[in-house]
DNA sequence: CGGCTGTATCGACATCTGTCGATACAGGAC
DNA sequence: GTCCTGTATCGACAGATGTCGATACAGCCG
C-alpha cells in the first residue's frame, strides 16, 4: 500500500494542525484521517446539526432541541450525532434526563486552516496557460 | 450548478460566502449544497489529489502527474477528478495531449471560512451549565 | 415500586460509492 | 491515412451509508 517514496510530509504535522493542503501534498495517513472528518460533514442533516449545536445558546444543545427541525426520525438524528462524535467534531454529556452536545472548536479550526487557500497564487485564472 | 432555488431557509448568504456555520443555523438548501462539496473531500484519494494539484508547480497538474502516486487504477483517478470537478473544487482544460487540473481557491475559501470557529467562545468547557 | 419521557441501539432495507477491466475518444507522430 | 499514448466513459461488482420501526436503556415523577 505504501507507494513510492514521498520524502516530503511526514503525515504527522499535516495531521497535527495547520499546514494547508495547498502547500504540500498530503500523506496517506493524514488524508485518511482528514477524510473521516470531512465524511462526517458530507451529509446535509449532519451539517445542519453541527450548525444548530454550535449556534445554540451557550454553545451546546440538548438532543430534544435537535429533533424538531428535521424531517427524519429520532433514531436517525441519534445516528448522525454519533457519527459527528466519532469523527471528533462534537462531544456530549448526559445531564439527568437530557443529553447535551457541543462542538469541539479545535476540530473545526483544523479543517478550516487546512483548506485555507494561498491568498495570492491563483493558478488557472491568472497567468497559467 | 451554483445553488438551486432556495425554498425556505433564511440564509442565502451562508451559501454565498462567509458566515461561519457556528454563528447561525444553516438552512436546508445551504446544507445540501455544502454537503456536496464536503462529500467530495470525504475520500482520502480525492483529498490527496486536491492537495497534489494545489501544491504542484504553477498551481496546476497534468493527469499524468497524478496517476503515479496512487495505488488505484487510471479510471479510478479519472473518476475522482470528475467528482472534484463536479463539486466545483477544481477545473480542468485539455492542452494538446494532456489534461490539466487546477484548484478553484474560492471554493476552498468558502469552506474554510464556513468552518471558522469563534476563537473565544468555547462551549462545553466554559460558562455553560 | 410502576409508569413515563428522552435517548441510544438493533436489524433490515434500498440506495450510493469506490473500484476494477474493457473500451471509446482525442490528439500527436509517422 | 495508421499507429500510439493519454484520458474519459461504461458496466459490473462488493461494500458502505442513510433511513426506518421496534426495542432497550436511563432517569425523573408520582
Amino acid at each position: 500500500m505504501s507507494n513510492l517514496e514521498l520524502p516530503v510530509l511526514g503525515q504527522d504535522e499535516a495531521v497535527a494542525c495547520c499546514s494547508p493542503m495547498v502547500r504540500e501534498p498530503l500523506g496517506e495517513a493524514a488524508a485518511t484521517d482528514l477524510a473521516r472528518m470531512f465524511k462526517a460533514l458530507s451529509d446535509p442533516v449532519r451539517l445542519r446539526l453541527l450548525s444548530l449545536i454550535a449556534s445554540h445558546e451557550g454553545g451546546e444543545a440538548c438532543v430534544c432541541d435537535l429533533t424538531g427541525p428535521f424531517d427524519v426520525s429520532q433514531p436517525t438524528i441519534s445516528h448522525h450525532l454519533k457519527v459527528l462524535r466519532e469523527a471528533g467534531l462534537v462531544d456530549s454529556e448526559r445531564r439527568g434526563t437530557w443529553v447535551y452536545y457541543w462542538v469541539l472548536p479545535a476540530a473545526l479550526a483544523r479543517l478550516s486552516s487546512l483548506l485555507e487557500a494561498p491568498t495570492g497564487a491563483v493558478p488557472g485564472a491568472g497567468a497559467a496557460r
